[in-house]
RNA sequence: GAUCCCAUAGCUCAACUGGAUAGAGCACCUGCCUUCUAAGCAGGGGGUUGCAGGUUCGAGUCCUGCUGGGAUCGCCA
């Protein structure tokens, strides 16, 4: 079925049509004054200045058009030419009675089952992950939830960091220290030695890296490791199964605290095997040259107004670089190898990085690795900066820790928990599972409502924080209708809904839905998301204070208001999935 | 030096294609738990949207200049 936003542009659209004016201008929205109007068209204002006609003349002929309309209880124009609305409070009952049967909640296939690549995450191997990887993690995880909600068959691609110069690093800490062994010996079935390997790792490779970048001697070597790894060379080869191994196990442990999903674990090694004849291939097209020793693909054209390198495909000491990687990665997932060719390829990285896709994808299309019609997107984010307003760091000094800064969401959870007293007779599992979502969605939701490309403060005490615009607040409305749904028992939808004054303003906000999905994906934004789900948890709060609803005596108004808590968590519940947010029983 | 991004309430953030009176949360103030979960609701104070021009019936949004902050600019990712 059509949105009901979409049924009433089209209306108005063709009121447009019948004065000779494009539909386009029919667009109509929920209106930004709720105390004049339910909806609003400002396309004739839009329409008259480029016809050069008046705006108010041209509005009026729309009324007298657009007012026989059963939709609509009223239509009026205000100030120079906004065309205002009321709904038909019965247009708008039988909307929302079919509504209910809808399996997507009317929201557009744009998708259509085509598959599309979502590049996120993208930790690297050997190093703990930090808080910086949230963003990179949940906003990806988030768009691949839009996504599958919009149709396509999005899969998610971790793409680990396991194949570059920092494994260098570390690998010569080790054979500088003569401590291969700690690394060698490692069973990595024995639970107890992983999880020493990891912390380990985790304090040598800050200092290798630290080592490496003051001492350009350190540096030099720690290439040439990377070298020999590239070329499969002993030690280094069995070093870096071993290091992947655990790594994984411990990235593993934080996606899944996180719930954050991958389908693909591949890495940049994974393509190693591809790079060589790649490499050929565009030197034998002429795509990619000699230049000082490396071997690049210019992307250079005439009418840019700034510099853009080339990507360097292969250094002068003969390694490969990101862009290598990442090129080579784009030719497997052309393949159709481990999944259907994809028609978008999303990469969910740091703003940081823009040239570099910038140039990648001009040398993938440039090369036809990708066709014209795949759709690359970097989706970047902004960085992550402390109160201060300068790049986040601890009071150490350092990065901190991704489990750590979960661990303390759930632990503030279960306190919170404690405090409120309704969890005592809930066992021990509940209260632990219950915490869990809690927190989790405290964290996400403070981090996915920032608009993705803004840099953004981070502040833990906001983060983990259960009141007023939060996760923790959507979750309590949803629990709220759950419970009430509970004692409410069967409903018996009336014939026709009987909508008064509260219900038709909550309503309005649940059909706003299908447009706020069509938004988000546009610009794969999911604070559209969060901005949609905040807004109608506040507007179900509103309305369970002024309305009573078990208890209210008019049984078709009871029902109604039943069938609205019913699509009010409907959409809920639909959001939240996308923003990747489970929803408790009860909290 | 070049290119790009950002600047909105005390703080953190919204504002869909240029629309009406720029909205939320936190903090602050006033009410509301013997009735469906107070992690809540209702209400209040708080703004020259960095500055100066311009385009437009209309500018937080577009254009120019300036100030302040940040990022990037070939062998790290």
């Amino acid at each position: 079925m059509t949105s009901l936003l979409q049924q009433i542009s089209d209306i108005v659209a063709a009121a447009f049509t019948a004065e000779g004016i494009d539909t386009a201008y029919g667009h109509t929205q929920l209106s930004d004054r709720p105390d004049l109007a339910d909806m609003q068209c400002n396309g004739a204002l839009a329409a008259a200045k480029k016809l050069g006609r008046n705006p108010r003349t041209l509005a009026e002929k729309l009324v007298t058009q657009l007012q026989a309309n059963s939709a609509f209880a009223s239509v009026t124009i205000a100030g120079p030419g906004f065309l205002n609305f009321k709904i038909s409070p019965a247009f708008l009952a039988s909307y929302l009675a079919s509504l209910a049967s809808t399996q997507n909640l009317n929201v557009e296939n744009v998708g259509k089952s085509e598959c599309a690549v979502l590049d996120y995450g993208g930790p690297n191997i050997a190093k703990p992950m930090h808080v910086g990887h949230l963003r990179a993690s949940i906003i990806g995880d988030s768009l691949r939830r839009l996504m599958i909600y919009a149709g396509f068959n999005a899969l998610g691609d971790v793409h680990m960091g396991d194949w570059g110069t920092h494994l260098g690093m570390l690998f010569m800490d080790y054979a500088r220290n003569g401590e291969e062994k700690l690394l060698l010996d490692v069973d990595t079935n024995n639970e107890e030695a992983v999880i020493k390997l990891f912390n380990d790792l985790s304090e040598r490779y800050p200092k290798a890296s630290a080592a490496a970048k003051a001492d350009p001697k350190l540096m030099e070597e720690a290439q040439a490791a990377t070298l020999k790894l590239q070329n499969g060379e002993e030690p280094f080869r069995t070093m870096w199964e071993i290091v992947k191994k655990v790594s994984i196990l411990g990235m593993k442990k934080n996606f899944d605290a996180l719930n954050v999903h991958f389908d693909l674990w591949k890495g940049e090694a994974d393509v190693n095997d591809i790079i060589p004849p790649m490499v050929k291939d565009l030197q034998g097209k002429g795509y990619a040259v000699d230049d000082a020793g490396a071997v690049v693909i210019p992307v250079k054209r005439n009418d840019d107004n700034k510099e853009y390198p080339p990507l360097i495909l292969y250094k002068r000491d003969g390694a490969v670089m990101y862009g290598t990687t990442d090129l080579a990665t784009l030719v497997d997932r052309m393949s159709g190898n481990d999944h259907p060719v994809p028609s978008r390829v999303v990469y969910v990285v740091d703003q940081r990085q823009a040239l570099h896709f910038e140039q990648l994808f001009r040398a993938a299309y440039l090369t036809s690795i990708a066709p014209a019609n795949l759709e690359l997107t970097h989706a970047g984010f902004g960085t992550m900066n402390g109160t201060d307003g300068k790049p986040f760091k601890t009071r150490a000094g350092g990065v901190m820790n991704l489990a750590d800064l979960i661990g303390m969401s759930i632990e503030k959870a279960k306190e919170r928990l404690a405090e409120a007293k309704i969890a005592t007779d809930f066992s021990a599992t509940e209260i632990e599972e219950i915490a869990r979502k809690v927190g989790i969605a405290a964290l996400k939701f403070a981090d996915l409502q920032n608009t993705r490309t803004a840099d953004y403060v981070f502040d833990i005490d906001r983060m983990t924080r259960f009141e007023g615009k939060t996760g923790p607040y959507l979750l309590y409305q949803a629990v709220r209708i759950k419970s009430l749904l509970r004692k409410a028992g069967d409903i018996k939808p009336p014939a026709a809904l009987t909508l008064d004054e509260e219900g038709i303003i909550l309503a309005l906000q649940l059909i706003a839905w299908p447009e706020t999905v069509k938004n988000a994906l546009r610009t794969y934004t999911p604070h559209v998301i969060c901005d949609y789900a905040y807004k109608l948890a506040q507007a179900f709060a509103r309305f369970y204070g002024a309305c009573p609803i078990i208890s209210e005596e008019n049984e078709s108004l009871k029902q109604t208001r039943l069938v609205l808590c019913q699509l009010v968590l409907q959409h809920l519940e639909a959001a939240l999935a996308i923003l990747g947010i489970e929803t408790p029983e009860r909290m």
